[in-house]
DNA sequence: CGAGTCGATGTAATTGTATAACATTACGCG
DNA sequence: CGCGTAATGTTATACAATTACATCGACTCG
């Protein structure tokens, strides 16, 4: 297990690194990491928690980059899709995926205070789940696990 | 673990024993089963796969039970706060809970062709969500899981 | 009995989330 | 050049959820 959690880190660096290597990624696959893309990308990495399409596209809106919603919806399509952002289901919005790796099963920790996401890597054919569906005979393509509560900071904040 | 799983049994005394249970239940906890939340309970049974909320109002308003989307929703709700029946976040729908019983922390498998949906049984506190929040000092008062994928039935249809 | 309260319903309007459909542009390649 | 493919631009619409306010019935307290 592989967590980057919720402790604080230094965003700049953390942004620019993220995104050299999905720039590096997208060149080794052929993908078109595009102004569009890149832009959404950003804003995702600077916020560090999970962003409505509708943020998103308002920010693209305010910067030229599109107006409508297709532009947000198809330039995160792209990123979920490839691995370089994730959907919060529970909350109906996105996040920078922080494992910019290959092909990965995340399960997350949203806190329900300050929108923090942390995201941590497990093996999906193991644990509860896998051995469900191995009973039922369900063959798993795809898993959603989003725990919501309080981040530790959050939990300090409240006790004081 | 225990799981209802995705084969098929007789839905008309399933129906039945389940309404009868939530009977009780409410009864016994001074909740009012209303016909709305009654019909809504009996629709998602009859089912035995996620619905949307829209879904519903439609058979509702078929039956004169209202037409306006708030008496879907807060039929729901009452069904899902008491635990009669769950929200798939990933389809942005509803299943009636298949274990009628106290407080629990489902997990969820949803054939994508079928949209079948088997709901299993496990402790939230174990497993790799409860060792990732302990290590991480994070505090969980809910749990989304869900897989995706392919039902052993569709399989076989696939199959052949 | 009447006033007040509470939970459930009825209804209109609105806000938020997501996609369908189609036109257009940009680029690589034979 | 002519073609195919991928990405964008744009309009409209579908689907999901909530706010706000009016009404109704049951129950309680004075």
């Amino acid at each position: 297990m592989d967590s980057i959690g919720f402790e604080t880190h230094d965003h700049s660096s953390c942004i620019h690194d993220c995104i050299a290597a999905v720039d590096a990624r997208c060149k080794a696959k052929g993908l078109q990491f595009t102004p569009v893309r890149r832009r959404v990308l950003e804003i995702l990495l600077q916020e560090h928690r999970a962003l409505g399409a509708y943020d998103i596209l308002d920010r693209l809106r305010e910067e030229g980059l599109g107006s409508q919603p297709p532009v947000a919806y198809r330039a995160l399509d792209f990123l979920v899709k490839n691995g370089f952002a994730h959907k919060i289901e529970r909350l109906n919005s996105f996040v920078a995926c922080t494992h910019p790796g290959d092909r990965h099963a995340p399960i997350f920790m949203i806190c329900r205070i300050c929108d923090a996401v942390a995201e941590v890597h497990t093996d999906p054919t193991k644990g509860q789940l896998g051995a469900a569906a191995e009973e039922a005979g369900f063959l798993i393509e795809r898993t959603v696990v989003e725990a919501e509560g309080i981040c530790p900071k959050c939990q300090k904040a409240q006790a004081a």
